[in-house]
DNA sequence: ACTGGATCCTGACTGC
DNA sequence: TGCAGTCAGGATCCAG
C-alpha cells in the first residue's frame, strides 16, 4: 500500500531507466479500472514520445513528456511499475504495457485495480487530473500554522485529517499512525484540539518519519515493491502499525487498535493519551 | 459545511 | 477439503 515514501522510491528506481527512452508502444488490458483509460490522449501524446523526466507529485508518478503531456500513474493500493526484458509473457494483473527503445518495457500491474493512468494533456489544468491537492509534507507551507487552520473548528479525529489529501499530501493510514505515536497524539483526538505545539511536533516528525522510511526503502506490509522489485525494510521500524497487544518500544504499555473513518488506526494508551472533553474553538469565517 | 459510511476490487486468512 | 465470511485500504461518492 503505496504512501508518499513508497512511492517517492519507485520514482528514484523509474528514472536510470526511463528518463531519455521513447515509449515504441503500449498495449492495455481490457479490465477496467477505476477510472477509465484515456485510450486517444495515450496514443495523442504518449506512445511514440520521449521521456523528459519522472517526479512525485503526492501519491502520483508523473512522466513528463516531451510533447509537453504527462502520463500520471496512481498506484492505489496494490499497484506496482516494474520492468521487464520486451517480450516477457504478461503476468494476471498487468494492465498495461510501454514498451521502450532500451529492449525493456514498463509494466503498470495492479491487482485490486485501485491504480489509474491517466494523462495530462498540455495546456491542462493539473487539477483535473491529480485532484485538490494539500502541500507535499516536505513544503515548507505545511507547518502548524498552516494546519492549526486546517483544523479549526473542526471535531474530524486528527489522523483522519492528516490522511486528507486536501489538507496534506501522500500521508496514508501507516504513517499517520506513526507520525501520531512518535509525536504523543492520540489518534482520535478532534483536530481542533490540538495546540500550536502538538501541531509543530506533528509536522516535525512526519518530515523526520517520511524521511526515514525514504531510506529504508519504503515499508513492505504484504504486497509493495520498488521498480526492481524489491521490498522496502521500514516495517521492522513500524513502533505502533499492526502490532496490536505488543509493547510499546517507548513506555512497554501494550498497543490499542481501534478503527477511526474505517480505517485501522494503532496508538499507544500510555504515549497516547484519550482525548479531554474541551469545547473547540469555532472556526472564524 | 462537515462527517462517517459505503463503494470499488482481489487475495489471504479464519472459522465452521 | 471446501465454502462463506472478514479484512486490508486510497480515493470518491453520498446521505444525514
Amino acid at each position: 500500500m503505496p504512501e508518499l515514501p513508497e512511492v517517492e522510491v519507485i520514482c528514484r528506481g523509474l528514472v536510470p531507466n526511463l528518463v531519455g527512452r521513447t515509449i515504441t508502444a503500449a498495449i492495455f488490458s481490457h479490465q477496467k479500472m477505476r477510472l477509465p483509460l484515456p485510450a486517444q490522449q495515450l496514443s495523442a501524446w504518449i506512445t511514440g514520445r520521449k521521456i523528459k523526466a519522472v517526479r512525485r507529485v503526492a501519491k502520483f508518478i508523473v512522466l513528463d513528456m516531451d510533447s509537453s503531456a504527462c502520463l500520471v500513474v496512481h498506484l492505489g493500493m496494490t499497484g506496482r511499475l516494474n520492468f521487464f526484458p520486451a517480450g516477457t509473457a504478461p503476468a494476471k494483473h498487468d494492465h498495461a504495457r510501454w514498451l521502450l527503445d532500451n529492449g525493456l518495457e514498463l509494466r503498470f500491474h495492479d491487482t485490486r485495480r485501485f491504480g489509474s493512468i491517466q494523462v495530462l494533456a498540455p495546456g491542462e489544468n493539473p487539477a483535473e487530473v491529480f485532484g485538490e491537492l494539500g502541500p507535499d509534507p516536505f513544503r515548507p507551507e505545511f507547518n502548524a500554522d498552516y494546519l492549526a487552520g486546517q483544523a479549526r473548528g473542526r471535531a474530524l479525529p486528527v489522523k483522519n485529517l492528516l490522511m486528507d489529501n486536501r489538507v496534506v499530501t501522500g500521508i496514508g493510514n501507516i504513517y499517520a499512525s506513526e507520525i501520531l505515536h512518535v509525536s504523543g497524539v492520540n489518534p482520535a483526538t478532534p483536530a481542533g484540539h490540538l495546540s500550536l505545539q502538538q501541531w509543530q511536533k506533528i509536522v516535525t516528525n512526519s518530515r523526520l518519519i517520511l524521511k526515514a522510511a525514504i531510506a529504508c526503502g519504503g515499508t513492505t506490509i504484504s504486497d509493495y515493491v520498488n521498480s526492481r522489485g524489491e521490498k522496502g525494510y521500514f516495517q521492522t521500524r513500524l513502533q505502533v502499525y499492526g502490532r496490536e497487544g505488543e509493547a510499546c518500544p517507548i513506555c512497554q504499555k501494550p498497543i490499542k487498535k481501534v478503527r477511526l473513518g474505517g480505517r485501522a488506526s494503532y496508538y499507544c494508551p500510555g504515549c497516547q493519551p484519550e482525548p479531554d472533553e474541551r469545547k473547540i474553538v469555532k472556526k472564524r469565517r
